[in-house]
Formats: structure tokens, sequence, C-alpha cells
DNA sequence: TCTAGATTATTGCATTTGCAACTATTGTCA
DNA sequence: TGACAATAGTTGCAAATGCAATAATCTAGA
């Protein structure tokens, strides 16, 4: 029987509102929000990206993400630079500082994983992260809201 | 060593979204987002509630919880009473119509869980759950932002 | 080669959201 | 009891968000 607080999307949407609120207080002072700074680890881990690819690994609207992106690049923390071989697609990478700061918050992204699983043991870290990737490859992507096909 | 893209507030949220976007789309025809069809869900369950308790577990601030539920009001979907002997809070209820509705809507929720769940085991989906509880409860509820004490 | 279509990003616009300020009511304790 | 504090909800305002339309570039087929 469907009860709405034991069901997981609802539990999976309580906790990660939570865990991003405590995060976005922590990196506030910096004047970051969550989106912002997942967009500088990432390139910190990948070292350039489009911003269509960021946007997917952000899970935001590629529009949304074009003026966030706009912001960190006046702040200089990240540059954005067209290629010269293909006039169409936007590379965005990390500024030396841009870099340090990131440096300086992942730190802190850590303490907070650790203090979310705190009792939990490797293993079940392993399946809940293992459960997570599942789940999203389950469901379509759906980029064009209601599209079927074309 | 820290990857972005394999910590769990990330893929928490990757997951969340990702389940919202296409529980979202799936009740657009009835025009409701999916934080109004969790207050629904939320009163079928509870039978009533008043708004701050809605606004925890529906996880959105009250403000935003106050307007939403004012135009689930206007479609006639919930109703709002101050109770004589408490002026200060609101009571919120189904409607014979809102009720209709949640019941039509809740077979789609139970659907879109087992599309998301698909390959686990009754164990996994358990052990998930648990997990999910967990982290909600390891971390602080925050609602005045940057208080510690007072 | 030239054109129609696809891809990628940006911008306009309306909606949603959250914080802060405010109102109203209730609780407390001197 | 009376005043001050605490609680509950609403509203103003600015910021963030998403969708749709647009611009610019690239790709592919005739």
């Amino acid at each position: 029987m469907y009860k709405l607080t034991d069901s997981v999307p609802y539990l999976l949407n309580r906790a990660g509102v939570r865990i991003a609120e405590v995060f976005a207080q922590r990196i506030a002072e910096d004047n970051l929000s969550v989106a912002m700074y997942r967009v500088l680890a990432m390139l910190k881990e990948r070292r350039e990206s489009t911003l269509g690819d960021l946007a997917d690994v952000v899970s935001v609207e590629i529009s949304t993400l074009s003026r966030l992106v706009g912001t960190l690049a006046k702040r200089k923390l990240v540059s954005r630079t067209r290629p010269e071989d293909n006039g169409r697609i936007v590379i965005v990478r990390l500024t030396p500082q841009g870099e340090a700061l990131t440096e300086r918050l992942m730190p802190l992204a850590v303490e907070l994983e650790r203090t979310a699983v705190q009792d939990m043991s490797d293993e079940e870290v392993a399946a809940l992260k293992k459960a997570l990737r599942r789940m999203h490859s389950n469901l379509p992507a759906m980029s064009g809201k209601g599209k079927v096909a074309s």
C-alpha cells in the first residue's frame, strides 16, 4: 500500500534538499550556490567542458547554466572560449583563482558527506551510490519535455 | 580521493532531479507541480495538517507553501480553516475533488517508483530507504539559516 | 556548392522561489 | 493581569529558473 512518506521519490527529495541546504549555507560566504560549486568541481575533475555537458552533469537547464557560467566568468573563476575550429560550442575552464577556490571548498564537501553517511558502513555507502546511479539510468532523460520520438 | 561525480550529494541530486522531472511531466496535464502532488498525497495520508507541518514534510519554504496551498484552494482541491480555538494556525484538508484527483494520481507515483527501482531486490530498496532516512536525520534541520543556538 | 536541417548557446519573458519584513495570535512569567 | 517573547502565516521584493524564441554555426544530402 502506497504511502507518500515511505516512497523513494519523496525520501530522495527530502534527503537531497536537506543536504543541499546545509552545503549551500557553508559556501554562502563565498557567494556560491550549490550549482556553482558543482560546475567548479566538475571542471576540476575534467579540466574543461562545454556548456551542454555541464548542464547534463549538474542537472540544470542549459539556459540557467549559461547565465550561471556567465557570473562565474565575471568573477574570473572560469573562462569561456569559442574554439576556432567550432564556433558553436563554448569551452569552459577553471581559472587559477577558480581552481584555488575549488580546492579550498572540496574538503567541506568531503566533510559534509562524511556527516551524512556517518553511521553507515563502506558497503552500505557503496550500495547507496549504486542504487542512486541505477535509478538515474532507469529513467528517461527527456530533454524535449513531452516528446515521443519524432 | 574526492570526485564530485562519485559523491553522495551529487548522485542524490541527480537521481532526485530526474525522477522529479519525469513525474512532473506526468502530472503536468492536471496543472500540478510535484510539490502540489506531495501536499495532496500528504493530506490523503494524514487527513489534515497545518501549513508549517506541510512545509516540513514537503521540504519547501513555508512562504512558498502558503502560496501553493492558496492556488490549490482556489482550485477547490483543498480547504483552509482557522480553528476557533487557535487563530494562528491554518488547517488544510482535502476536498472531495482533491481526494478524487489524488487517488487518480497515486498509481502514477507507484508506477514511477517501480520503474526507478526496477532492477533492485526488495532488500535493496529497503536498504536504500533506510539510508535516505538516515542521511536526513544525520543533518541539522536549520530553519533559521546561519543560526547557531541563541 | 548550396541549401535544409541539426546542433549549441543566448536572451526575453513569465513563473517560481526564498528571504525578510510584517501582521496576527498565543504563551509566559513577573 | 500586562507586557514581552514566541509562534504561525502572509506578502513584498529581488533573484533564480525554465520554456520558447532567436542567433549563430556546423553537417549532410541533392
